[in-house]
DNA sequence: ACGAGTGTGCTAGAATTCTGGTACACGGAG
DNA sequence: CTCCGTGTACCAGAATTCTAGCACACTCGT
């Protein structure tokens, strides 16, 4: 799984980032007790100001999904599977739930939003 | 249909209410030939400052949907119907495209990403 | 002890979005 | 003509996000 950010995408890119080690850590890649790439080796891997990075990781720290250890790094907590695997559906679900309110303010009826995300999950197909 | 602002989400005010106005004209409400509410009148409906407002309506008019009338007010163009009805499959698409990314960076499947569709709209049920 | 690498804290600026206020230009009703 | 409502054009400030740079505190290997 690669980071792939999006500067011009509304979504924050320290809350892109948040996400990105939300979904990793639920899937199990960097395990309890491991550790997340530092502040400054992740800012230079994807072209991004440290600060940047020290936000994301704040708001992981907040959320109990890491931990920081001065002079060592930030270590993925016991807890952090079950918090990221909780965060995963919930983010997805907020997604979802988002696109149906969309929808019913364009006024198209649950059956043509069914029949929009069929077509375009075929247009999509391979991959 | 309601304008129900979201101050707090992702997507700036401004581009609510164009988006408003984009489905409502593409449902055939305000048709052709008639005009939306005046600069004032819809910021005092929806309490949100006149710059706000024209700051949507410029928007709307740069797509070719209204026609600014110095002293009348801003006219639905003949076109409007055809373009609004482009841009809300084109916005529905949108959405339902970055919803596929982001479950795949989520490294959930199509499959799953179908059940949790239908598991929310059955949540979302009788509305 | 030293140095490299780590997290932390601070100040500052650019860009965007929204708010707030003021002034001006145009068209229709009286 | 006058007045009111219309769109338009400014300038300025608050809040957020990101960038930029600097200094400090801590840990480990040497």
């Amino acid at each position: 799984m690669v980071l792939n950010l999006s500067p011009d995408s509304r979504v924050p890119i320290f809350e892109q980032i948040e996400r990105y080690w939300i979904y990793r850590i639920a899937a199990g890649d960097p395990a309890s007790g491991e550790r997340i790439p530092s502040v400054r080796d992740m800012a230079q891997r994807i072209l991004v100001h440290p600060n940047t990075i020290v936000h994301a990781y704040g708001e992981l720290e907040r959320a109990g999904i890491i931990v920081a250890r001065r002079g060592i790094g930030m270590e993925v907590t016991a807890d952090a599977p079950r918090i990221c695997k909780e965060k995963r559906e919930s983010l997805l679900g907020d997604r979802v739930r988002e696109l149906f309110v969309e929808a019913e303010q364009a006024g198209m009826s649950r059956a043509d939003l069914v029949r929009l995300v069929r077509e375009i999950m075929n247009q999509m197909g391979a991959e």
